[in-house]
DNA sequence: CGGCGAGTTGAACGTAATCAATTGTCGTGG
DNA sequence: CCACGACAATTGATTACGTTCAACTCGCCG
């Protein structure tokens, strides 16, 4: 069972719908895990067995073709909530993008808890219909944007989720963070090639609006040029 | 108020969650509008202030940038359920397709009536839920798929979806049937241009997986080989 | 120091976009 | 009923953006 009283992410996870008994209930039916960089807890297209809570780090919802070629579909921060409720299988596998630290349910323990706790099951659809708000942004971007506005975007995106997850209460966004990918999840996640990332990535340090200290990191120097590049005026 | 007793979606849309009593209550919140083609419910950037079911027609949800692009972000049929309950403002505008049918409420109302009625939300989750994975599957399609796949996709996924609102319990799909959107709207939810996508139209049509009787009308002749276009082996 | 993987840079290519002209369809009024 | 105009769709020619293929650089660990 999981540890919840100490838990990093209790106020912000969906766990912060419960009053300290329920947490408790629910506590004793989840177990933390940790999940190292590249290693896969939910394949596509398997039965969705397992649903989890993000402790710490970085993961990715991927979609691929027969041929190969991957989308990546989403990409979930600490607090976040991973998996597919409510039967059907995974239409998309979960992959650790970093090394992470998850409270994973069994799908069925889970969804029986949930289906007593209508306050739980609020707070995750109010999640459900933010993540829908955003996979529809990102629609506009992977149907419409430029390479270079697609590039903006992201890091824009990182920035702000990265600040969000931390738990400075001032900072609602990082001026110097770490990706928590590389160049070619880059580019499944802006459908785009690993070379067109790569090439933006240099535009954009040659017109002195971001830094690339080294491979990981970014460093915004001229947010308000990223942020007109990124809303395609 | 509406009535429920005769409505033609009422087992199918989230009301389906509700016994009479409950349905009867709802009902009186709501009223039947019809909204005809080209007519703007919800505004992109708009406060949210109503929610809808739909009860006959197509609607799209689009996104715009400021200098006019348009991404189609998700297409509604007869039984989908409109708008962003609990608060924030609506990311994207709803437009009837066709002429339509709505039974619409106030979102604060609704809002109200789901917090005491947590099947109607365990309904509204799992909706949320369908339409979160559709709109994943197809950020695959913009994000990685060819004109000719993207085409091919789409003619499915209308089959697919009409003859599942058509009350036929037989039919999982329909081999002719009526687009309710014109070549700009397809490619606005494509993210391709109108000429590309009378082009692919018509390669299709040379290639004789299906036929064109008229601009708003498909056949499908071979529906083998037009998912296998569509799935990109 | 050598070798490997990730990333960058360059040159050629190809798909879809853009620009432009034509055809087709529908609704209206003569 | 047909002629006309407006708009939707198709078709063609050209361009451009991002991909593909290929060579090279960098950083890291043995």
């Amino acid at each position: 069972m999981s540890d919840c009283d100490t838990c990093v992410v209790r106020n912000r996870a969906i766990c912060s719908a419960l009053v300290p008994d329920e947490l408790a209930a629910l506590g004793k039916l989840g177990r933390k895990q940790m999940v190292s960089r590249g290693q896969t807890l939910v394949w596509e297209g398997d039965e969705s067995l397992v649903v989890a809570n993000v402790i710490q780090g970085v993961l990715k919802l991927s979609v691929s073709t027969q041929d190969g070629r991957e989308q990546i579909v989403g990409v979930v921060f600490p607090s976040d909530f991973i998996g597919r409720p409510f039967g059907k299988e995974s239409p998309y596998g979960v992959t650790a993008l970093t090394d992470a630290e998850v409270c994973i349910f069994t799908r069925t323990a889970f969804d029986g808890f949930a289906k007593e706790h209508p306050d739980l099951q609020h707070k995750l659809l109010q999640r459900t219909l933010d993540e829908l708000d955003r996979a529809r942004q990102w629609m506009m971007l992977l149907g419409r944007k430029t390479a270079s506005e697609r590039i903006a975007t992201l890091l824009i995106e990182i920035s702000d989720r990265l600040g969000a997850a931390g738990c400075s209460p001032i900072a609602p966004f990082l001026e110097k963070f770490e990706l928590p990918m590389d160049r070619q999840q880059m580019g499944d996640l802006l459908g785009l090639t690993i070379e067109t990332v790569s090439r933006q990535l240099t535009k954009l340090k040659e017109a002195e609006i971001i830094e690339l200290p080294d491979r990981r990191s970014v460093v915004i120097k001229d947010r308000r040029r990223l942020e007109n590049i990124a809303t395609a005026a």
